[in-house]
DNA sequence: CGTCGAAATGTAAGCGCTTGCATTGTGCGT
DNA sequence: ACGCACAATGCAAGCGCTTACATTTCGACG
């Protein structure tokens, strides 16, 4: 089936155009530079082919892309969505496009994702959280490619990071649960392994117990995957052990809306009979009833000024400076006062 | 700051193993066809190299990327995210690479990044719906991208299409709407301009009560983009109206749950005040209280056939077939019989 | 009108890769 | 030991674009 299409080049709209390539290339790009009648000549060769400039040419001649890639972990959920979302609007608004892919949460498939869009060409790269192999920094230094970290903070990392502090966070919220009476707490967390934002949660709580003379052992602590779902079975698998909480702490919203859903299966009332809270403040924190206590994470003022600065990285106007940002606590209905 | 990157190219990789780049490619690329001395070699050279291939060289001299573009209008709420999810998995079992990127629901962005997406050298093309621009598929049919529709099924469709009849869904629903007793019904739908799934949804109910003897002009619609907030807001401006139905049907299960919170917060209860329909049967569906009565669609499903028939049509092997799919109701507790 | 500098344009050398074709190496039958 | 078929490799021509540098054009000014 080997059907003859006329994919439009360069040397076509020249032709077409009756001038050089070197005209047109600067017609599509710098077009200051050229005079509005041949602008005009080409602006409708163009237009009559319908060309399309072929990227990968473009790249390898420019070494340049305005291409930004983006690895999150997931996509599934909303939790990466929003911060996202206001990431690309600005890279967009500076002239640059965004390539996101995912994980799932492996470090595998991350190294891969990261060759993927190097490959591509991409001239910055947006990663989430710090805690990953040392031969992907390696690599990434080797390579030159700027890259920012978000989702996180760390004052030593290697590379620059902007976020909030996640154990401080997490650990403010526990204050609060602890101040309204409660002293049995269940944790429900992120998978740890490879995760920084999910271990430095938990120590958060732990760190808080400890402050009140509390044991962090006496806790019980199930990792789950962030599934709705599989925060429901680690709900329940926490609430029939022998030590029953007054009140789950969830690593995040997904899982805590899963909780809640299994404590209403399981006839428990939110919050009479158990508080849960969760982390992230996504949308789904209001739409379950009750609403979800949980930490406000300052989502798109993280993105857009990641975006802001990998520009700059990119543009080499900075080589990169950290940025923490503030978290917020959200105290709402599945939280309650113990009596 | 201009630092000087070793950017290891597979001429380096050639000299380091010291065999010729055609040599190297052939081991990147069929290392059946090379010896295992010289692909020890090669293999050792990239390693120590640490080289990734540059993607554009490779597109531009090999003329195909292994890519599938997809573009959907919004990733901001899951409509299309199992289903996507479901087309990628696929797809990357296949050996193909997934881009996606968004429109926010406007054709012009659409175009736009059809264009980006054929540059950036995209095999085939997986697009939602099959209303749009004739201009846009001159330019897909000049290029010969191969393309599918997927969300929409159309028999006279220029391009194949995967997936259900929005309409006969909708009005299936709206049948069973209509015998549990209901005789006034509002509708929230999405924006229609442009977006042949909305319209097709409004015609299914419109269908619906006609064929009762209803005047489906009797009934109150309102436009809405795809938000809870939005949804939300319209609902209100329909209860409000002179007209009060006693079910309100929804575009999606998002504008649904909209009009779930605000019926809550208008202290209209659900089902027993005002019913409440949907439609995707998305995760939220059934994390709202009461559950949503929905049209529950084959996401995965759809998106695994997409997958697999636009890989057949980039390999040619296929031409493209269109395929109907069945979707089938969720009655759940937001919907309940009149008395 | 001639001159000169700036603006506009053209020329052509790559960018890093794949692949058809030519060449070399290998193992086998006789 | 010789020749043959075939596997393994090398050579080099592009793929479509950008851009440094060379050349032409043009208008302003003396």
């Amino acid at each position: 089936m080997p059907s003859t299409h006329i994919i439009p080049t360069l040397d076509d709209v020249a032709k077409a155009a009756g001038v050089s390539t070197a005209t047109v290339s600067r017609c599509l790009n710098t077009s200051e530079k050229v005079s509005e009648r041949s602008r005009l000549k080409v602006m409708k060769a163009v237009e009559m082919l319908g060309y399309t400039p072929n990227f990968g040419a473009r790249a390898m001649a420019a070494k340049r892309t305005f291409t930004i890639g983006a690895i999150i972990p997931t996509m599934e959920n909303a939790i990466f969505a929003r911060g996202l979302q206001a990431f690309q609007e600005t890279l967009y608004a500076n002239g640059y496009t965004l390539l996101v892919s995912s994980t799932a949460y492996r470090p595998d498939v991350e190294a891969e994702q990261i060759k993927a869009l190097i490959a591509r060409g991409a001239d910055g790269l947006l990663l989430i959280g710090y805690e990953r192999d040392h031969s992907i920094y390696k690599y990434l230094e080797r390579r030159g490619v700027p890259t920012l970290i978000a989702w996180a903070f760390a004052q030593d990392s290697a590379l620059p990071t902007i976020g909030f502090d996640n154990r401080a966070s997490m650990r403010a919220l526990c204050d609060k649960v602890l101040d309204m009476g409660h002293k049995k707490i269940g944790f429900i967390s992120g998978i740890i392994a490879g995760n920084d934002r999910a271990s430095e949660r938990l120590q958060g709580v732990k760190e808080g117990m400890r402050a009140r003379g509390l044991d962090p052992n006496d806790m019980p602590v199930c990792e789950s995957t962030y599934e709705i779902e599989n925060g429901a079975n680690a709900f329940e698998t926490i609430m029939q052990g022998a030590y029953t909480p007054t009140v789950v702490m969830c690593g995040n919203d997904v899982l805590a809306v899963g909780a809640m859903q299994r404590a209403h299966e399981m006839g428990l009332k939110v919050p009479q009979d158990v508080s849960i809270t969760g982390f992230d403040d996504i949308e789904l924190a209001r739409i379950v009833s009750p609403q979800l206590t949980t930490v406000h994470v300052p989502h798109r003022e993280m993105g857009s000024r990641a975006a802001e600065e990998l520009t700059r990285m990119v543009e080499h106007v900075s080589t990169g400076v950290s940025c923490q940002l503030d978290s917020s606590l959200r105290l709402r209905g599945s939280l309650r006062v113990l009596d």
